[in-house]
DNA sequence: CCTCAAGGTGTACGGCGTACACCTGATGGA
DNA sequence: TCCATCAGGTGTACGCCGTACACCTTGAGG
C-alpha cells in the first residue's frame, strides 16, 4: 500500500472519485486524471484500466473521449505544455529564450514523465507547434535571419522543451514520483569506481557553494543552466558576427 | 507481406533459421538476433515471442539466456556501444572528443531504434559508462579540470552518444526502417503553415550548398555537428580561460 | 409520448511478459 | 557400461494490456 501525495491511496481516491461519479466524463476530465495518475505513480502504471478506476468508471467508457491510448497521451502532452509560461514583453531576444526555456524546465519537473512521453511520440502535437513557433517568432523579432533560427533551433533539441537528456538520470525513472525520493546519490559502488576511474573522479568534482545538494548529487539545475547558456552564448556570438550557413565543412 | 533487405518476408527468414536451428542457441545469437530483428522490423516489433520465432525456437527457451526483456534490451544496448570507434592516437582533445562523438553518430544511425531504448532504460550499462569514462580520460588528459569536465559531460547530454533529441525526428519513427523509407519532405501542410508562420519560415531556410538534400527537408548531419561544434567551441573558450564553478548564479 | 443520440457497460479477443513444471539428450564418474 | 546430473529447449497457463463491438440507459426535443 503506497500512500501518494495527499496522504491516500489510490484505490481511496478511486472510492472518492467514486461517489463524485454523478459529475460526468469528459475529455479535459480525462485528461487531467491522466495527468495525475502518472504524476504520481509513474507513467508506467498509466494504463486504460488503472485510469478508469481512478475516474469510477469502466475502462470501454474512456473511448467516448479519447480515441485511443495514444491519443490520450498527446492530449496529456499538450496540457503540460499548455503550463509553460508566455515570453515576458520588452525583453531582448536572448533573456525572452532563456526565460521560456527555464519554465519549460520548472513544468516538466512537475511532470517527470513527460520528457520520455514527448520523445516517443514521432510527431509534435499542435500545443509543442505553437510553443515552438513563439520561440522562433522571438528569435527573429531579434533580428536572427531564418536560416540561423533554423539551426539554432536544432542545436537547442529537446533543450528548448527544458529537458536534456541525462544519460544518468535519477529523476527519470519510472517509479512513484509523488513522495520526494530521499534516495541518497549512492556514491557508484567501489567496484564500478574501480572500472571507471574518470568518472569516479568526475563524479564529485562540481564544486558547489550552498549546502542544499547533499553529499555528491550533483546540482542538476546548475548543469542544465551551464549548458543552456553555453549555447546561448555561442549564439550570440555567432549572431552578432552574422552567422550564415554558406560553405559547409563537407 | 512485407520484404526486408535481404528480399526475404520475415517469416520466409525465420523458416531459413529453422532449417539452421541445429546451432544451439547462446547469449549473442539471442542478442543479435534481437538487434536484427529491432533494425530491419522497428523496436515496436521485438517482442520475445517474435525473437524466439526468428531464432526458430519456444519463447521460453530465450530465459535460458537473458533473465528478461530488460535485461535483453540491456544487451542489446551495450552490443550497439560497442560499436563505436576506439579513439584515433595523437590528436588533441578537441579531435578526438569530435571523433568518437560522431562515430557514435553513425552507430546510431544503423540502428535507429536504439536512442529510445538508451532513454527508457534508467540507469546506464557496463558498456555505456566504459565508453563515457573514456571520454572523460580524453578531457582530463588534454587538461580539463574534474570540476570541468564534469559539467562538460552533462552539457554534452545525450549527443556524446551521437544523437541529439530532435522533436520532430522523422528518422526516428517506429516503422521498418529496412528499406530506405523515401517519404518526401512533406512540406508542412498548408493549414499547420498558416497557424504557424515562424516554423513555416523557417522550415525551408537552411540553404544548403549540394543538392544531396532534396526539397527542404533538411540535413541531419549539417545540423547535427552544427549543435556539436557550437558546444566544443564554448567548451573550449571556457577550458582556456581557466573556467571554474566558483561563484553560481545563486 | 415517442425518438434518438450521447455516453456508460459487459463481454471478448488477441497479444504481451513470464512463472513453473516438464522433457531430453549429452556428459562424466562409478 | 550404466546411470546420475544438469544445461537447455518445451508446453501450459496466468494476469496484464489495448480495444472492437453489441448493448443498455437516460434525458432532451419534436
Amino acid at each position: 500500500m503506497v500512500s501518494t501525495v495527499a496522504g491516500k491511496t489510490r484505490t481511496e481516491m478511486a472510492e472518492q472519485a467514486d461517489t463524485l461519479r454523478r459529475t460526468p466524463l469528459s475529455r479535459t476530465r480525462v485528461l487531467r486524471a491522466a495527468v495525475a495518475l502518472a504524476d504520481e505513480a509513474g507513467i508506467e502504471s498509466l494504463s486504460m484500466r488503472n485510469l478508469a478506476q481512478d475516474l469510477g468508471v469502466v475502462p470501454m467508457a474512456l473511448y467516448k473521449h479519447v480515441a485511443n491510448k495514444d491519443e490520450l497521451l498527446d492530449g496529456m502532452i499538450d496540457m503540460v505544455v499548455g503550463e509553460i509560461d508566455p515570453p515576458v514583453p520588452d525583453a531582448d531576444w536572448k533573456h525572452v529564450v532563456r526565460g521560456r526555456i527555464l519554465s519549460a524546465r520548472q513544468v516538466l519537473r512537475r511532470h517527470p514523465w513527460a520528457p520520455l512521453a514527448i520523445e516517443s511520440r514521432n510527431m509534435a502535437t499542435p500545443a509543442i507547434l505553437a510553443y515552438l513557433d513563439s520561440v522562433v517568432g522571438t528569435l527573429r523579432a531579434g533580428g536572427f535571419t531564418a536560416d540561423l533560427a533554423h539551426h539554432v533551433m536544432h542545436a537547442m533539441g529537446s533543450r528548448i522543451l527544458g529537458f536534456s537528456q541525462e544519460l544518468f538520470d535519477a529523476s527519470r525513472r519510472a517509479g512513484r514520483s509523488g513522495i520526494a525520493d530521499p534516495d541518497p546519490p549512492a556514491a557508484l559502488p567501489p567496484e564500478v569506481a574501480a572500472r571507471f576511474p574518470h568518472l569516479a573522479e568526475i563524479a564529485g568534482a562540481a564544486s558547489h557553494d550552498d549546502a542544499s545538494v547533499v553529499g555528491q548529487g550533483c546540482d542538476d539545475q546548475f548543469e542544465f543552466e551551464f549548458a543552456l547558456d553555453l549555447l546561448l552564448d555561442g549564439i550570440e556570438r555567432l549572431h552578432q558576427q552574422g552567422w550564415t550557413s554558406s560553405r559547409r565543412p563537407r
